[in-house]
DNA sequence: CAATCATGTGCAAAGAATGTACAGGGAGTG
DNA sequence: CACTCCCTGTACATTCTTTGCACATGATTG
């Protein structure tokens, strides 16, 4: 799902083979047998492997060396892989997950399917805020963070929903008692998946908070969730922070990239002063970029000072991965 | 903990061998003989563990390592399970194979003993908080969570540990990034006890949250695990709620106990009128109790009410302990 | 003390799961 | 054309699991 032309068939086999170290017998037993992948065909009936055929070869790779059995793991989609592997990597017993249907469960639906299956989950996850069923809701996000991708999660599910319940807060269709016992389980549901896709070992730390002034967190914590999934440590300073203290953490955790979100306070006329003051205080080049509504009026004042407005998650998502020094492959 | 999803049939069992360190035939006998756990099974028939499958497991096995019959401890759920561990202390023999100790292996290796190394544990948080270390912080927190029974964690742990940041806070000794930074690992805890301390089936529910006004939470979810521990399902309704809130969720979750927290406006005039709107709002005779530096002045006046004020999480333990609608047995 | 439980472990035969090899025939390419 | 790579289909070998039963050891009980 990296790049834009990860489904187009290009590979022929021998490619496949040195990329992900499986042997072409096993190749074709695993699409033979499981349906792991499903290669195109060149005229002459060779295959071709697409990119995410390759990337899911390697993620079963994984998990069958550690122990599971193809035939439970191939039919499922990357989302799901990359979650296990996670989980089961981190051998801890600490997180969990459940899920609802068996293995013979859909196949590889696409975008599309992925698109449905979100809206329904959200749905759900709506009704179930309304009703304060926190179980229900935990368990729909966590179905949710199986069934999807990562970003697909995020993006179509986790911050339509948190639209939505403001909105509903907004209208009154919500109590506060709904909206803070929504918010809570949302809380504790992003920390985990903070946890769950924060990479192991010493990558590169990137700050996320909010500016002084700005107390909504949600913001900032999405925004965690998305540049830990791009491969950084995620040092989460939490909302309301004065410049000073942000380029105090930043020259102590050596940040390599400082996120700042900022939703509520709307036309916060303190805020560019706030970024341009944590610019200066930041010696190194670090870079800085801020999200949200509350900033996107600044988006080229603060641009002019060297702190990048992002509109969205996904240019996050994108910025992140640039920004990543070390650009692994794969 | 919670998240929650533990209930898909995946892994095979050579990973729960490797994961609980219990050998395959023990793992059929436990099955068949006491129905430890009941796997599902993958077309071909063979066995396929849950997530849930494998965190009992592991529980029983340490509970089997301490002493306990496994006939006595199979057939019960996660939560009691959870309540008997920690009844055994800190279950020091964890990585033992040998069931050296034996049954009579007696709680309190000396209440001296552990208060000792309560106050370590405390030094070293706060340390690590100061150095902004997250992760010696998190690890530090569940070492404790381990090491301590529950109420000497909450007691001579989280407690003194909350308010000597604070503490350091308001001197300046501590910026308010690390400040928040702590607060977000010990959130994360609180919130990871909680679920943990959770019992599972349907117990009678308590509502925990802060009074309308009132925005510190510590407060809120220190009770909630404390009241958790004694075997209520803790309903989390954060912070900052109208009585009428309150009393709306307390009617839709058929409440057992009412437990609010207010720390910080201190002598908050409106708190007193708040409360005694809460009491005419809930109907039927449940119990409401407040704690917190904010309420003290009102105790008498709040009594004369039906309010309790409570003076400390010891003194709301034992409520918790004697509201506790008399259910099972174990 | 003897009989009985409780519980961990060992074994054999049958079946599953899965990696790999081989044969005969095209495909791709210079 | 020659040479290598790849395709399909089939067969095999190995390693895991399953079931059922037996057994050993230690604790409990009559």
């Amino acid at each position: 799902m990296t790049l834009a032309n990860a489904s187009l068939p290009q590979f022929p086999m021998r490619v496949v083979v040195r990329r992900t170290g499986l042997n072409a017998s096993l190749l074709r037993a695993w699409e033979r047998r499981y349906g792991a992948v499903e290669p195109g065909r060149s005229e002459g009936g060779q295959r071709l492997y697409s990119e995410a055929d390759i990337q899911k070869l390697v993620l079963l790779k994984e998990l069958v060396d550690e122990g599971h059995n193809i035939s439970q793991v191939a039919g499922r989609e990357m989302g799901q892989l990359r979650l296990l592997l996670r989980q089961n990597g981190r051998h801890s017993a600490r997180r969990t997950h459940e899920g609802a249907t068996p293995s013979t469960g859909e196949v590889d639906g696409g975008a599309a399917a992925q698109e449905d299956v979100a809206t329904r989950f959200l749905e759900v996850c709506v009704d179930a805020a309304r009703e304060m069923d926190t179980e229900v809701l935990e368990s729909q996000l966590n179905r949710a963070a199986m069934a999807l991708n990562p970003s697909t999660l995020v993006d179509r599910v986790l911050v339509p929903f948190l639209n939505r319940v403001g909105l509903l807060w907004a209208e009154g269709e919500l109590g506060p008692a709904s909206e803070h016992v929504a918010s809570a389980v949302i809380r504790r549901f992003l920390d985990w998946l903070l946890g769950t896709l924060s990479p192991e070992g010493n990558a590169p730390v990137a700050l996320v908070g909010t500016p002084a002034g700005h107390r909504h967190e949600f913001g900032a914590l999405l925004a965690s969730v998305v540049i830990a999934g791009e491969g950084w440590r995620v040092v989460s300073l939490g909302p309301d922070l004065p410049a000073s203290e942000i380029a105090r953490a930043a020259a102590r955790k050596n940040a390599g990239l400082v996120a700042l979100s900022a939703l509520y306070p709307r036309e916060d006329p303190h805020l560019p002063g706030e970024l341009r003051g944590l610019r200066r205080l930041l010696q190194a080049p670090v870079p800085i970029v801020v999200g949200g509504p509350a900033a996107a009026p600044f988006a080229d004042l603060l641009r002019a000072d060297g702190i990048d407005f992002l509109a969205d998650l996904a240019e996050l998502r994108e910025r992140a991965r640039e920004e990543l020094p070390h650009s692994k492959a794969f």
